[in-house]
DNA sequence: ATTCTAGGCATAGATAAACTTGGGCTATGA
DNA sequence: TCATAGCCCAAGTTTATCTATGCCTAGAAT
């Protein structure tokens, strides 16, 4: 009774993935940038899903996307769907090595704050395998392989979300060299150096003159680094006045090789948080090093 | 602060499909049939996985495969969220065109019971589309986009599944041309003509033989056809008798073009069911179908 | 108004993933 | 002892996916 198979296939898997991603983040860019292709091959992959379902998924504006009727009501079974994929594939590669750990973390945070721990964190377990992998944007730990990520959060969000862990308030203020801080009596005295930026935090400069001397007039140009580490090199070696924040420049503070030359410091809304992988919470591995994190 | 990405990669998902399949249905060749690609293919992306994931899933015997203590703890979730992605996609397809019904059969019972009753059915309901295709295997509803599925069931599955609903139980019985018919007095008549047989059900007269007329020596030789549809064709040009199964012989003998010429039917521990997918049901244009075909 | 920018669309060509094929190997059972 | 059912491996090929471009639109910023 042998028939040849022109079977009605099953939906394609990666495009109902790159529906899921583009309806939760609201757009086919945003998508593109968590699952690490460019937004055409979501759009692609989109279309694709569409024609095999026989209706559009989303309403197409110049501005973005919306959803349709019928995507908005698959979105949310999808989106379940895809963390329980996640999660689970994240518990296969834990339970296959447990000690294994992955780090998640901004550039900076990783080079200026992570690092110097991490020597004695190593050899306290040497058992332990610390990759530690740099990126600009916070992953979703329900779906990428990281048991551990450390980035600046709002304030807003972590309210929301009780698992994170605050390890630092965001606390900017100047630091330059000790041989610059000499020239500086007065606020006006930055006028003649100098200002450091980084081009995430590009307001940072105008942040603090707002909050600590908006009557002097200063200007907020200067050059712009797109590594903070980078930044922060320079202003090591004298090339001018950085806007550091505490828990990045507090190593090299406590060295002396960076002062702080005015007292006055600007709280941000947001702080630097660990946040835990739900398939990594009470594993004795994490906890230990999460424990270690937050001395 | 850009960075370039040489992230650790997401799992795979084709390769924690076929690693689902292959743990679920317990072998790389049952996997591969229910995928629809070779055994091999399936042990490729399973290889995949387990680098991805640093340690063997499965234990490889000479004789088929064994769950490792790892793919254990994985498998069943695995499942779960399988099943999650593939009943939500085909809730998206059926929102997609509600009126679009697709339903499965063994190749003989759609030809032989279903076709002839569609007629009536498409006229009572212009407005669905209904598409069938054929297979030798049920197919797994969680995951393949049907929403009905006729097969022939055995009669343990069918204690254990509440879902099923039984269309008939399985009888068979010898049946030819009015013609032929003529000739055959008593069991042991059947000696001078050809048996037909259907390569699937190749002990159907042997089974027939046993339980009717042990006492009488009688071979089960014969040609036999890949096709059921095809050998009963063969019976109603007079090419011989053929074990009729009741479900899908009761039309042509309706119409006298064949004929049963003994009184002795077996009836098999298995019975010809109806299947729903579990994200078809409760929905009226499903509901009402499957009233209809019930009779 | 004009320019700038962000986001989406379409296509072609390049890249990477997936699949098939064919040949080996090992136990099981007739 | 052979046949069978499974799995493995290595090419080689097909298919799917991604990137690169150029184009278009609507707001936002000059």
């Amino acid at each position: 009774m042998a028939i040849a198979p022109p079977r009605p296939k099953p939906a394609p898997l990666n495009a109902l993935r790159a529906f899921e991603a583009s309806a939760r983040l609201g757009g086919f860019s945003a998508a593109a940038q968590e699952l690490c292709v460019t937004p055409g091959a979501v759009a692609q992959q989109v279309k694709q899903l569409e024609r095999w379902a026989g209706a559009p998924l989303f309403i197409r504006k110049a501005q973005g996307l919306e959803l349709s009727t019928l995507g908005r009501k698959v979105a949310a079974d999808l989106s379940k769907a895809f963390d329980l994929v996640g999660m689970t594939s994240q518990k296969l590669r834990r339970l296959a090595r447990p000690t294994r750990i992955a780090i998640a973390a901004l550039p900076s945070i990783a080079q200026l704050w992570l690092s110097p721990r991490l020597p004695e964190i190593r050899s306290a377990n040497p058992e332990l395998e610390i990759s530690v992998t740099a990126m600009e944007e916070r992953p979703n730990l329900r779906r990428e392989p990281y048991d551990i990520a450390i980035f600046f959060i709002d304030d807003s969000e972590i309210e929301r979300d009780a698992t994170l862990k605050v390890l630092a308030r965001d606390r900017i203020f100047p630091v330059c060299t000790p041989e610059i801080a000499r020239d500086l009596q007065g606020y006006e005295d930055l006028a003649g150096h100098v200002l450091l930026h980084d081009t995430a935090w590009r307001d940072d400069w105008e942040r603090w003159f707002d909050e600590t001397c908006p009557e002097v007039d200063l200007s907020s140009e200067g050059p712009s680094h797109s590594l903070y580490s980078l930044a922060l090199e320079e202003a090591r070696n004298g090339a001018g006045i950085l806007l550091g924040h505490e828990a990045l420049v507090s190593r090299l503070i406590g060295t002396g090789e960076l002062v702080h030359p005015f007292d006055a410091a600007v709280t941000l809304a947001r702080s630097m948080c660990l946040e835990t992988s739900p398939s990594a919470r009470h594993r004795p591995e994490i906890d230990a090093l999460v424990a270690s994190l937050s001395e």
